[in-house]
RNA sequence: GUGGGUGUAGCUCAGCUGGCAAGAGCACCAGAUUGUGGCUCUGGAGGCCGCGGGUUCAAGUCCCGUCACUCACCCCA
């Protein structure tokens, strides 16, 4: 095989669409109910924005973003994230203006350079979420609770938040401090990745999953005991809201996030059985960004989530996403006269709205009857030597088995009424 | 970037300790039914056994290399 698809990359086959079909619909009626509304940044921007916006030090950015220069010698970078270049589309085309808060969404994909594997990819698809503009702890339930509905409505079970908090820029810095201070007494037992971790990113200390680490990531200080009033009470108010509402969450101590600008709510929603990448969804607050990103001081939360890993995740818990919609009339055709009115019927049939389809080439009466049934259409229109000397056709329903001869005006009609009796009993 | 596993028909996979003119199921095509699908039966088409080298009388099978895929780590959706 000469070419194949780009290490990381999938093909989305059709046997595949009716989990797109069937998370896309639902995406779109819960954002609609929530009162969110689409947008669509491009797929690439300045490479200076995600610099920025994701973090200089992070792994996106120091390893895993696609990076180019086109023909006028700009550095530009396929979208490693969502968030970024929504907040340079609220800012560039004024909606910063809007009334607050303003309430987002986009489903596309997204690109990264990392090594592939079970429910990861370099190319993958998100459903991303932003609210801009309030800081009320509501706002957090409100976009957790998007995440909820979806998940919910599309069938999952024995889901949960895992939340967190981790602070803002007025107590984090102390309590990493305290962190680093109490690793650094443990520098001998930690394992390499931890000693990195120290230097360069230690709120991911606590994550480690080497089992000596995690022995002293057990006795690390705790960011609850070191949050600062406001970002106490705002975790206070988010908990009793998501109490309030019944919704399940776990307190992870652990649970940080890998992109430099969160603060204070972070939240994940794990599935199993989709490798050891089983977060659905993560996100949280970023109420620094949009300054940083050179607007007004704005609060901000959003999340994103892999639809690739929704599908993984439905086809582990068995959900069976509702099949697409079939075709509705086959035409079979026998004889060169038959060839003609197949292509008049069919063309008549689809400006009114009705699936129809036909057999081409010159195959055997026999193969077409199969091909009806393999389309799974509801009918089989006979048009053969008999029925063009009679001007009729056999109409007949795959289902019963039923057959009938019409005349030939009588066929459309006949097959709008069929399709509105269809669509009555589905 | 690091470590493990796997590469045989379109797909899922058998091929044991080297002896294969290379198999099965599904899918595809055709016939049984000369104008009637699904079920069944019969037949057909479809493979440089990832690629390159080595060992051997003999390699899909053993060895080396290489590429690809895959799982895991880092990190993340």
């Amino acid at each position: 095989m000469k070419y194949q698809s780009i290490k990381g990359t999938r093909d989305v086959l059709p046997q595949e669409q009716k989990y797109w079909r069937f998370i896309e619909k639902t995406i779109f009626r819960i954002t609609e109910r929530f009162g969110f509304e689409r947008v669509e940044p491009p797929i690439f921007e300045e490479t200076a924005l995600f610099l920025r916006g994701v973090g200089e030090t992070t792994d996106i950015v120091e390893k895993e973003m696609y990076t180019f220069f086109d023909k006028g010698d700009n550095s530009l970078t396929l979208r490693p994230e969502y968030t970024a270049g929504v907040m340079r589309l609220y800012l560039q085309n004024g909606l910063h203006v809007a009334p607050k808060p303003v309430k987002l969404y986009s489903i596309g994909p997204i690109f990264r350079y990392e090594r592939p594997q079970a429910g990861r990819f370099r190319q993958h698809t998100q459903f991303n979420v932003e609210v801009l503009g309030e800081q009320d702890p509501a706002v957090d339930l409100e976009v957790m609770s998007v995440a909820w509905q979806l998940y919910a409505e599309l069938g999952f079970s024995g889901l949960a938040f895992q939340l967190n908090s981790t602070g803002c820029p007025h107590c984090r810095p102390a309590y990493i401090e305290q962190l680093k201070e109490y690793y650094y007494h443990h520098q001998e037992a930690i394992c390499g990745d931890c000693k990195r971790r120290l230097e360069r990113n230690p709120l991911r200390l606590l994550d480690c999953k080497v089992e000596t680490c995690q022995e002293i990531s057990a006795g690390a200080p705790v960011i609850h005991n070191h949050l600062c009033i406001e970002c106490r009470d705002h975790f206070a108010t988010l908990r009793l809201y998501l109490d309030t509402l019944k919704r399940p969450y776990r307190i992870n101590h652990r649970l940080v996030r890998g992109l430099d600008y969160y603060t204070k709510t972070v939240f994940e929603v794990w599935v199993e059985g989709i490798g050891s990448q089983n977060a659905m969804c993560g996100g949280g607050r970023y109420d620094g960004l949009i300054e940083q990103l050179g607007g007004k001081p704005t609060p901000g939360i959003g999340f994103g989530s892999g639809i690739e890993r929704m599908i993984l995740g439905m086809r582990e818990q068995n959900i069976e996403p509702p099949e697409l919609l079939r075709p509705f009339v086959f035409v079979a055709h026998i004889g060169q006269a038959a060839d003609l009115k197949a292509i008049e019927l069919i063309a008549d049939l689809r400006d009114i709205g009705i699936a129809a389809l036909m057999s081409f080439g010159n195959r055997s009466f026999k193969a077409q009857m199969r091909e009806a049934n393999r389309l799974g259409v509801d009918y089989a229109v006979i048009l053969g030597d008999e029925e063009m000397v009679n001007q009729t056709a056999t109409v007949k329903n795959l289902s019963t088995g039923e057959q009938q001869s019409l005349l030939f005006d009588q066929i459309v009609p006949m097959m709008i009424r069929m399709q509105k009796h269809t669509d009555k009993k589905s």
